[in-house]
Order: C-alpha cells, then structure tokens, then sequence
DNA sequence: ATACTAATTATAAACATTATAATGTAAGAA
DNA sequence: TTCTTACATTATAATGTTTATAATTAGTAT
C-alpha cells in the first residue's frame, strides 16, 4: 500500500463516505500508480477482481471522490473522461495519437492569473492548461 | 457582411470545400459574433432558415471547417463541446457561476511548449489554456 | 444482533456524436 | 446552358458515454 493510497483513506474516515471493497479496489486502482484512467479502464481493470461490479459504481464513486476532492475529472478532446489523482499543482502533456497523458511541472502561471483579473474584471480562482503533441511511442511508429 | 467572415469565405476558396447555403449560414453564425456555441446551438439558431437541415450536417460542416484551420473545438467540463472560430491566438476566461466565456490576450506560453517538449520526449504541436474564475457580473449578484 | 441508511447491481434511459444509404445539388466540362 | 460527377445533405439508425431508476445488498452506529 502506497503512501498516497494510505492518504486518501485515512481523508475519506473524517468524512461520511463508506468504504467499500470496491471503493478501496478504484482508490488503489487511481492512487497506486500515476496513471490516469477513463472510467471504463477503471472497469475493465477491476472485472477479474469485481466480476459483478457494475459499471455505474464506478461512475458513481468517481463522482463521490471528486465531491470530496480526492481525485480531478479531466475532459480532454477525446470522447471519454479520464480521472486524476490529486497530487499538486501540475499540468498535462497529451499525445494526440493515443491519447496517453505524461504529468508535466511549471513553476509560475501565477502571472497569468493576475493579468487576466485585471484585463477582463473577473475574480479568478484557478486555470488549467494542457499541452498537445505525439508521444515518443508514437513517433517511433510513424517513422515505420 | 463582417470582413472576418469574409475571410473565412475567401479562404475556402482556396480549398476543394464547396460552398452550399447551409454551410453559409454556419459560417455566418460563427464569425459574425464571438459566441462559443454548441453544434445543438447552431442547430436550433438556424431552424427557422433551413426546417429540414440535419443535425449531422452541422457536425459534418463544423469537422470540416475544424479540417482546414477555420474553427477550433473547446472540450470544457460540461457535455457538449463549443467553437470557436479561430482568430488570432487566445486564452478563454470562464465563469464559473453563469458558464460565459470571454476572450483573452497573452503573449508568450511558447517557451512553455519548448520546455515541456524536452522533458517529456513529445513533439509538441499546441496547447491551451483556460481561467475559471467569476465574472463581474455575477460578483455583483453574490454582494445583494 | 438489529436497524437504518447508503451502496451496489441490473437495467433502461438520456444525451452527444458518428455512420449509413438514398437523394439532392455545386461546380467544372462539354 | 446543359451535363456529369463527385460531394453534400437528409433521414435514420447506431454507437458510446454517462446518468437515472428500482430492487437488492451491505456498512456502520446503537
């Protein structure tokens, strides 16, 4: 069990949310790796394990863990959600081709936020920004 | 006329893109305002001239001119996606409260593709960014 | 252990978007 | 101008993701 799956545990005990084995299953699922799944991997991963889990438990804990901040919903281009874990503060790198999304760190946008508020009158909260582009894998493979 | 679409026009002339009423109309809609509608907004706005227009002839024509650089798609968190015809390159700033959207100048996130290319192997084609925030309208509504 | 409440399942429905096949039409050639 | 051909449109069905519903099951506090 990894420190940030242990984390997200112990955050959901001071909240009313039951836990359930199949909670616990999409937490370790999201939490132990940096992966960043649609909703139907989380299903696909967790058939062997769960052969009766139904598809809308893990929409319907997807949403839970997002009420409670837990984890983040990202809607990109492509046709499906796909969920995050919550770490800090990071952006995301998006292959175009097969859609795989790489974690990327940049210190300061702050500079951003504070322009626009002043440009446009808003009271800003927050910003996303998300960088496109083909992954290595997929480079290789046009090349072929 | 508005000279952007125009533009516009002008600029499928130069492609094998043949020009046909329905394609006007949406042309027309997108790039006589700087609305970010919906392929259903488009639809229902342009019910009155053309009863029998399908659905699907939206979606095609908007593919179309996404295809050739005339308009961009915008996935944002709610279901359906938006355009946007394409001016010059720009930012959106989003209410969170009434869900408007307003346009946003800022220079130089160039070095941000550079940096992100080299940490992560990609090759990076583009990127965007968004500021959520809420507008000065509804800021007014919350003090009453 | 019991009872209460929430979670899960199975299923159907909703919604946006895309595919298909038949019909209509834009645009260049004769 | 008329003809021709390829492309666009329409109507419809299909697809895929997500949400809603109702019945059953299972956590948790007492």
């Amino acid at each position: 069990m990894t420190r940030r799956l242990q984390e997200a545990l112990d955050s959901l005990k001071s909240t009313k949310v039951r836990m359930t084995p199949q909670r616990h299953a999409i937490l370790e699922h999201l939490f132990s790796s940096f992966a960043h799944p649609t909703a139907d991997e989380i299903y696909k991963a967790l058939e062997g394990k769960f052969p009766n889990m139904s598809v809308a438990t893990v929409y319907n804990n997807l949403r839970v863990f997002k009420d409670v901040g837990l984890v983040k919903e990202l809607t990109y281009g492509d046709s499906s959600s796909r969920f995050d874990s919550v770490t800090s503060e990071h952006y995301h790198v998006i292959c175009e081709d097969c859609g795989k999304i790489v974690d990327f760190h940049y210190p300061g946008l702050d500079e951003v936020e504070t322009l626009s508020e002043h440009v446009t009158g808003f009271k800003v909260n927050s910003h996303r920004m998300e960088i496109y582009g083909i992954c290595p894998e997929c480079l290789k493979k046009e090349q072929h």
